[in-house]
DNA sequence: GCGATATGCAACTTTTTAGTTGCATATACA
DNA sequence: TGTATATGCAACTAAAAAGTTGCATATCGC
């Protein structure tokens, strides 16, 4: 009788906003620098290009990707460019893949039922 | 006195498990064709291609990526080539979502503490 | 067996990404 | 002031990703 009412996770405004942040988490070396930025609040681009084997100009590169995501914020302090964690785009990508798991649950159990009949 | 334990959360072999994951995810059509196959159990490439402005070979590709990503799982039958939705890796990567977060949270806690006293 | 349907494979083009190098600029600090 | 530190900007290379086209092959149904 209920018309089903299917939340939209494949809208077009839903995909633009979570492909980028999933896209941003899709590369090694970004979730070291996630990992490492949640440890140690405010960081330096210099400070985190220290523990890698690559050039800082690619650290940065990554960063404004991560930034880009809105996965971190950055703040310039003197002469330097402090980067921190914003969890928010992780929260909601969460809430996205938690939503895909229960609609394929929901669709599991009508199949069953489905098949039991 | 207790020495700390963080989780390893950037740990090469943690790295290499999510990060594909992730890549897989970060793509619109992706997204799409997860979340029609979420609704709709098991379905053909061309079915699965017949919604879609692109090939039906670029729709293949972006299913082996998922393939390789082991969020979907395919099976031939007959003529055609199904696909269905395999959730472990969506809350794998649901779990490493959260140790981000959480030991992002801790991490403020601990800054606060530090900061009051 | 035949025609229509469903795929796979391979070669190719175009874009994007990842990383590098070199050079200019601004801030700290002794 | 002068030197060392922290960055930004731009040009370039290399490699991976996204998509397309054309053709071969296998299966379904009549």
């Amino acid at each position: 009788m209920s018309r089903k009412i299917h939340s939209p996770l494949a809208t077009g405004p839903v995909l633009r906003k979570h492909a980028p942040v999933f896209a941003a988490l899709g590369d090694e070396t970004r979730l070291t620098l996630l990992a490492r930025l949640c440890e140690q609040a405010p960081c330096s681009i210099s400070q985190l290009a220290a523990g890698s084997a690559m050039t800082r100009q690619a650290i940065t590169k990554h960063l404004r990707v991560l930034e880009g995501a809105r996965l971190v914020q950055s703040e310039i302090s003197g002469r330097e460019n402090l980067f921190a964690l914003k969890p928010e785009p992780l929260l909601s990508a969460q809430d996205y893949l938690r939503e895909i798991s229960r609609q394929w649950d929901s669709a599991l159990a009508r199949l069953r039922t489905f098949v039991e009949e």
